[in-house]
DNA sequence: CCTTGACTTAGAGCGCACTCGAACTCGTAA
DNA sequence: TTACGAGTTCGAGTGCGCTCTAAGTCAAGG
């Protein structure tokens, strides 16, 4: 597979994927004669593994760390298995803390539950919004 | 209120505090004869929704255009609560992507149960990785 | 033979959201 | 009076994760 064929199926563009195989997230591709990088299908379930730690938050230092970590092989999986489950936490921590926003964001959103009724939220606390004044630097410009 | 005891109150720093300010999140803050910021406490309930709405993944120009329909009062509150709206179903839409991720996390971690056993999972299915071969720029270097 | 288009590399540039530094001004306490 | 600490402005710098450009190579089709 081709780095073409590989973007249309990884959802990934081709830069992105030369960006992530410099970065080491990647390993190094294979070459065909011409230089080309030559994929084996296997690597879509990695990109599709390191997508997942993407969408849930995980910097791409700590997939470094899991990518060297599956590097060394056997003597690791103790310390990939503790990466994954810290990160499992804060991602479980994440959720819980989006679902306390999204009550509150009900409440606000019910606060506008008529629209032609007055706000008793937020909205109202603050008496009104000023700008900086313009061209006004000071009480005593100089 | 000062910007140093907002600061403390809002978990802001006071540099963010007048970074929000200069792009316009925060209002133009009065300011005392010597001309620095004097806050009202009623700021901190905006500080802290601008907080949600960051913690649930809203950009800064989204923010921006609330608080911009904020100011223009009454008339864009049908805007705001659709602008709310959009925004609590994307959230949502991330909640769940997160616990599908949780899912497949859970599974992978089931795969390292025993530390002392074979993997089955995506570390098993690519061969090994490799490393850029260093100093072999091509089959023939020139 | 020539064009096309998919690829190669090295390196620069970008958008976001801060974060910090420099140089300065005040008000207060010793 | 002087020293301190907390504030001020303007603008530059940072870290992240891409994203793109330039200039070149190569293989296949017309």
């Amino acid at each position: 597979m081709k780095i073409g064929e590989l973007a249309r199926r990884s959802g990934l563009t081709a830069h992105t994927i030369r960006y992530y195989e410099r970065i080491g997230l990647l390993p190094y591709a294979d070459r065909d004669r011409s230089s080309r990088r030559d994929y084996d299908a296997s690597i879509l379930a990695w990109i599709e593994f390191l997508g997942r730690l993407k969408t849930t938050g995980m910097p791409i230092r700590d997939m470094l760390l899991y990518a060297d970590l599956r590097d060394r092989g056997s003597g690791t999986e103790a310390e990939r298995r503790a990466l994954l489950e810290r990160h499992r936490e804060s991602v479980r921590a994440h959720v819980d803390e989006l679902n306390a926003c999204l009550l509150v964001l009900d409440t606000k959103i019910g606060g506008y539950a008529d629209t032609e009724q007055r706000m008793k939220d937020y909205d109202a606390t603050l008496p009104e919004r000023r700008r900086k004044p313009v061209g006004a630097r000071s009480a005593r410009a100089r």
